[in-house]
DNA sequence: CAACTTAGTAGACAATTCGTTCACTAGCAA
DNA sequence: TTGCTAGTGAACGAATTGTCTACTAAGTTG
């Protein structure tokens, strides 16, 4: 996960961030290599390098760890806009399809998914990644649509990548990506 | 969730039956209360009424609670057939849509989604509720799509109910229901 | 560089939970 | 009624949880 330690001298002692990095980076690799269940104070500090009381006194509660772990996850690279619709959408979807390959991202978003129905701070963390994750490609499928046919056609697209991911264990290829494309697009123009 | 108690009488215990419903269907409702991180031998025993020793000696692991609480769940009634490729699809949609509002069957697809990538088991147990789940839907569009373009439009309108239920906490209306499965039509019809 | 401040450590602790085992009770099948 | 066996409740050591302590080491500031 690539944490970088900043370099200090705000006046912040450096070794909050590290060991932020450092045990918030850990929790999402346990989070996506053993699961959820394996999320314990005791286990990240473990693999962090950190002591038990170290984690304890950072993020006193298991919902405090996973809240900023996802929280720290949303700091990080965004993507390109381009003016041709199609190709944007398509390049949207592959994005997202890299973000599932690379960091896994479809198992973060299936923990979310679970702890969000009895927890109402990680509920808020999904909204707001969901929401961030959605926005590019909604505003994209605004140009063309409104109402119920964008609210459909954002949740289908969105839902396609994530479907597939979670539920088939597959990653669409590029032809069936751009398929889907195609399809919902050519849905809207038929559909007036 | 209604466990029927079945009349014994095949020289099966009438014990061994009664105990599996209560427990197992008392695995389901904890689920979906109070997350997956209640569901333990301990906490299911004394819910369902009986002693831990019990739940200990039917399933040894928790994954044996899981998977046959959950194998248990796929033991229940589907649904409906007719002429009208329209009003079928919307039909296995809406049918999908009343299975998440009394069942509350996103919150346990999404337990499945997140513990079935860290157990081979749970995540044979997805593959066939989600196979079964899709299968008529699919078999209605193979009427109309096939290869990339069926398997596109299949994602979509699955991918578009769960995505709702699961990241939105929203149940699509019988207009976006609609909306949706016409945008997929049109499309299909339209890119040949 | 030196002094001050504070993050992180090791370890101990009671309280709880986990998984197993046991002799015992009670409900079913015949 | 008589076997048989599912379910009970209690006990147990082992492991885990959460908290607190005095101590060490690393950063920041002057």
């Amino acid at each position: 996960m690539t944490a970088a330690s900043s370099q200090g001298g705000d006046g912040i002692d450096a070794r909050i961030v590290r060991t932020r990095n450092d045990v918030l980076a850990t929790v999402l690799r346990v989070l996506v290599d053993e699961g959820r269940e394996a999320v314990t104070h005791n286990y990240v500090a473990t693999e962090a390098g950190y002591s038990r009381a170290t984690v304890y006194k950072h993020w006193p509660t298991k919902t405090d760890l996973l809240r900023e772990a996802f929280n720290w996850l949303r700091d990080m690279p965004h993507h390109v806009p381009t003016g041709d619709l199609r190709a944007d959408l398509i390049a949207e979807l592959v994005a997202f399809r890299a973000a599932i390959q690379h960091h896994h991202l479809d198992r973060l978003l299936a923990v979310l998914a679970e702890v969000s129905s009895s927890n109402e701070q990680l509920a808020e963390v999904r909204d707001e990644m969901v929401r961030e994750g959605e926005a590019p490609q909604r505003a994209l499928l605004a140009t063309v649509a409104s109402g119920d046919q964008l609210e459909a056609a954002s949740l289908m697209l969105s839902g396609f990548l994530s479907t597939a991911a979670m539920m088939h264990d597959s990653l669409p290829s590029d032809e069936l990506i751009a398929t889907a494309v195609d399809l919902v697009l050519a849905g809207i123009a038929r559909g007036d």
